[in-house]
DNA sequence: ACCTGAACACCGTTCAAGT
DNA sequence: ACCTGAACACCGTTCAAGT
């Protein structure tokens, strides 16, 4: 019945414990990447055998786990001034700030929302925030989950590959070039808005895309605070 | 010169194609999901070895790019009825129902912005139906990148294990009551949100948050056609 | 031009066996 | 209770060799 996931490791002394293996995980991936991170390597890192992990995980997943709280222990809540547009803003910028500071982290948190200890802290401290800006608690818990997503979406496309082209030279901002040669050369017949837009949909730099979509999203909770500005569909009660 | 990624295999006869890898890929993915995929599995697909395949394809990731594409094929834009509003969100709808009915569609898809010719044509005709709005082009392409990320995140989060209790039994309803359970025995004095929140965080359905964070996004984006509900520190000019 | 055989250097996971 | 040896059934990728 006791909580699983709290940093009670029980007093168990140099062995391996759960966090050993999460902050040995954590160096492989800063160093080999995630496709670079195996059992094995991890095993090593720890001068132990592979064989020996299963011991306290049950498989790699259940290490990735570990691993993706492990990727929250070091993030940090902004402080807390100003209004609550302001900090939500900070909230989601220093997410994705700090998802882009880590190897591949996207590529690891993405679609696991096994909440650990170091993921909770921050979700109790942003409910409270959201609460205290007078948005419902069904509300609340709802822009928790809406930004998280949000973030972990965008970094992913952000720290992926921009598509097979990645392994070569191709430095990103000329991968971005080339995109657009694409664009601007195909048939303008039947592609005549790709054609037209092809500058507009490759120019933008990812923090432009991330805080055009920020601020739209912000600006689509403000609505929920404003009855004046509510959403069709949307019946104010509930 | 020519635009790469075209339709265009040229007259090549029985033997293998591209696009026959692609197809290969996909009927691999949907008998043994992602994790299932393998070089040498799509090579017996097609009653071949796997080394053959490297002469049509760099490596796996160029094989993936091709298999997202592939993904697109059967995509359907919605009817071109109603406002400009009720049109996007049947675009995300639609589009999170395609993704969702492709097995471990989101996680081949995640992160890989190859725009392969079905996304496309796809994006043509929702960058159309942008302008008609009245959108600018640098938001209307800003909109569509938007979505897309959008969509691809949420359906991530939602095609992905809910944690390492996937391979389990635990029907991801059972999941949610669990996490429920955990959550209301967290210690009150540390988490006093997540204590009383339980509940509102655990108990919405996919669907129903997806629709909360795409009804936010819309007003968000109507605001940007509606010069008097604009969000502060973006200039009303530009 | 296109495909194969054979190999290299890896994987995750299991399980009897050790201590 | 905790770790190892050894094995099983796989991987992606390369490359000389075939046709």
């Amino acid at each position: 019945m006791a909580v699983e996931g709290s940093t009670d490791d029980g007093p168990s002394q140099p062995g391996l414990t759960r966090q050993a293996l999460a902050q040995a995980a954590l160096r492989v991936l800063e160093r080999e990447g995630v496709n670079g991170l195996s059992m094995r390597k991890v095993a090593a890192e720890l001068g132990v055998k592979a064989a020996s992990l299963y011991w306290h995980v049950r498989n790699k997943e259940e290490l990735l786990d570990l691993l993706t709280d492990e990727l929250m222990a070091d993030a940090e809540a902004p402080p807390r001034e100003g209004d609550w547009r302001g900090q939500l803003r900070e909230y989601c910028l220093r997410y994705r700030r700090h998802l882009l500071g880590k190897r591949d982290a996207a590529k690891v948190v993405a679609g696991r929302l096994a909440p650990g200890p170091h993921l909770l802290r921050l979700m109790e401290d942003q409910l409270g925030r959201l609460r205290e800006a007078g948005f419902s608690d069904a509300d609340a818990a709802m822009i928790s989950y809406l930004l998280g997503a949000f973030v972990q979406g965008f970094v992913l496309q952000e720290q992926g590959p921009i598509s097979a082209s990645e392994a070569m030279g191709a430095s990103r901002r000329e991968a971005a070039t080339t995109v657009g040669e694409q664009l601007s050369g195909l048939p303008q017949d039947t592609f005549p808005n790709l054609v037209a837009l092809a500058g507009d949909l490759t120019d933008p730099s990812m923090e432009a895309r991330f805080s055009f979509g920020l601020e739209r999203l912000l600006d689509g909770l403000a609505a929920l605070l404003d009855p004046d500005v509510r959403s069709e569909g949307t019946p104010p009660h509930e």
